[in-house]
DNA sequence: AGCATTGTACTGCTGTTATACTACAAAGAT
DNA sequence: ATCTTTGTAGTATAACAGCAGTACAATGCT
């Protein structure tokens, strides 16, 4: 089960935030197709959030086909995997670092000091 | 002169990203003490905002001892060093690279793409 | 059938962010 | 003195985020 971490003074917002976690543990292999997600009221109680925020979080996946909510049962991880063309993967890629380097050097840290955080978020993530 | 990026799809008010990015720009050296920061109209327009968002952002740092605002005149770097704490910076290196990472892994890219993406930003940059 | 659980939908409310627009105030140059 | 440039202050408006509360709908279990 996945465990989700709010930061509130970062000023993203709550149901944003745990969008990205449901989208970086599919990816990362922390949830797996076909596995339940904690059920909205449980999830609103255990962040102290409202029913609305949760809800909000996951009627957005669900459009995205991320996940698949049925109702009277609860919401799971969809089992489609959508591939991606190569050359579109590499587009993609050069674009958001190109995007991601610019906003990070404007708060004044070097390439090197992020790539060293990326590979220390990397490490951390294997424990 | 400082160059000012904003990201919108970030969820941080654009206020409080132009506070952060002169935060740490006066602390890597990028503006220095008694430096002019632009007029608020100036930036208004270079970044597409409102005149208000820009003059909040700069009011905030005036409060904080951090500009130097004369009416007629302009706002400066104040003069009085104010770094930004190494936790803090730490802080907000991690969670930069922590959102980033988690987008670009819901991309399907490994942190090892990544990283060697960057570093070939870094050198196609040097050229 | 009845019940609990689950997701959905809605209203009302608050606070924040951001916009447009207008007007005023202080400094400097002419 | 007058004009321009600068920051400041205000109103009004809109969108968004989040909460509280209520009610409804679908599913599955008993």
């Amino acid at each position: 089960m996945i465990k989700f971490l709010l930061d509130y003074s970062s000023g993203v917002p709550v149901y944003r935030q745990i969008i990205d976690q449901i989208r970086f543990g599919i990816t990362s292999g922390q949830l797996k197709p076909g596995e339940q997600l904690p059920t909205v009221r449980a999830l609103a109680v255990e962040l102290k959030v409202s029913l609305n925020t949760i809800s909000k979080a996951y009627r957005e996946l669900e459009i995205k086909n991320i996940l698949e909510t049925q109702q009277g049962t609860g919401t799971f991880i969809n089992n489609t995997e959508q591939a991606v063309p190569d050359k579109e993967r590499e587009g993609k890629l050069e674009e958001i670092c190109v995007q991601f380097s610019s906003v990070a050097l404007s708060y004044g840290f070097t390439l090197g000091e992020i790539v060293q955080e990326l590979k220390n978020i990397e490490t951390s993530k294997k424990l």
